[in-house]
DNA sequence: ACCAGTTTTCGCCTGTAAGGCTAAAACCGT
DNA sequence: ACGGTTTTAGCCTTACAGGCGAAAACTGGT
């Protein structure tokens, strides 16, 4: 009754990068150097070491392309294992999201560069689906979580915060509302302090910052609470 | 540059199968017949076939321990890959979230066996971890999604349904204000029949349905709305 | 110094969803 | 017919999302 013969196959881990930058939402793509898939673009990763965790390994991997201490949140996103996806080896790949907030711009080597993540280029293997993934991930948790904190500068003004918002979501966010939503959750607080708005007048904005930089739920999210307690 | 030598590891599927059995969820274990962890208790599953897919591959393991048709509800969970995870070789393994019905009985193979979710057995392997895991996912699908629907059979009543929230939350939920919850989200819909209630009297129940048999998030889930469209 | 233009911020209002509570409805057995 | 039991419907409160307009706070030009 055993099933088909049990493979050992090669694993790799694959990284979705986002950062929001000149107010679109930007994937971290890195140009293959060898067939398969030779000079098309694909996600940054590599195979997994024959003594590493899956985590390790990411971060690992990433450190090759990006300064790992940009990375504001890292989490893991989904496994493919289709016996096609690789053309050559059996190959299964797990995929983790990691995002870099808005205003740094870390060094990348010659073979990587941002692509607009709603528009990228053609990609290779399977990479086009894990960033969609990864979009749709990102996306659900900017509604329930604190996740934004990972996408903004430590310190930032309201109209700012809801340029990213609406980068990664892809619709406009009213930064009145967002403002609102944001403080009622206690999600992110006033500094204190002010800057000068755009170029040509208007009122200083206040800047704030997220309360938390961990990734948090959001508690009006899980409906069906229990009974009131007393 | 580099990284340690790449490995070509063993991968295998595992699944955390609940259903509400007596008013408790339980989860489907396994006894294990071989060394390392040989007698405990662990997730039903097994080694990765070398031409399946994951998803196949879970399919195919579970075939053996209960009738598939029962499973209402399949879905990818976490990948797990610390060196440390499997005493002899390496191993990785993606596991998987599977719903059984109320109200159905799978026949089991002898070395199967449910357990009671909220205080298992101990447990082989990080398999105590990967259940939590799983009841956590499942626990926070039943506030924004519809996924009740793979825990109650075709045709329910309210104090049923409750029930089976109940257990799965872990605390007690309203009948009243879950119909009204579920009926307002066009998740359930009466079938216009009812049924006797329990032994001494009372009003007959009417009896509910899904709407959908698959899984559907609610739209208020998704808080930064886009700007209402005119 | 004042005014027009700009951007941010505040306050008021609306709609909708969650959830508590009570009374009514609909049955059972005696 | 009446008390016990369970389900269902109605009413109310609270909380959050979101629209809108007015006020606040600045810049630059006249």
């Amino acid at each position: 009754m055993a099933g088909p013969r049990a493979s050992v196959a090669a694993h790799e881990v694959l990284a979705v990068i986002f950062q929001v930058r000149q107010q679109r939402l930007s994937v971290l793509l890195w140009r293959r150097a060898r067939p398969p898939y030779e000079g098309a673009w694909v996600l940054p990763g590599g195979r997994l070491g024959a003594t590493e965790g899956l985590d390790e390994s990411i971060r690992r991997q990433l450190a090759q392309k990006v300064d790992v201490r940009d990375l504001t949140h890292l989490e893991q996103l989904e496994t493919r294992g289709d016996p096609e996806r690789h053309p050559a080896d059996r190959t299964l790949a797990t995929s983790y999201l990691g995002l870099v907030p808005a205003d740094t711009d870390p060094a990348t080597p010659e073979d990587t560069a941002w692509h607009p993540a709603p528009d990228p280029p053609p990609m290779g293997f399977d990479h086009a689906a894990i960033m969609r993934a990864g979009r749709r991930r990102l996306r659900a948790k900017l509604s329930y979580t604190n996740i934004g904190f990972a996408l903004a500068p430590r310190e930032f003004t309201m109209s700012e915060l809801s340029g990213y918002y609406r980068a990664a979501l892809g619709h406009d966010v009213a930064a009145t509302n967002l403002r609102r939503v944001l403080l009622r959750r206690g999600q992110i607080e006033e500094t204190g302090e002010s800057v000068p708005s755009g170029r040509s007048g208007g009122r200083p904005a206040a800047l704030f910052r997220f309360r938390a930089r961990e990734l948090e739920i959001t508690d009006a999210f899980a409906v069906l609470r229990p009974p009131s307690r007393e």
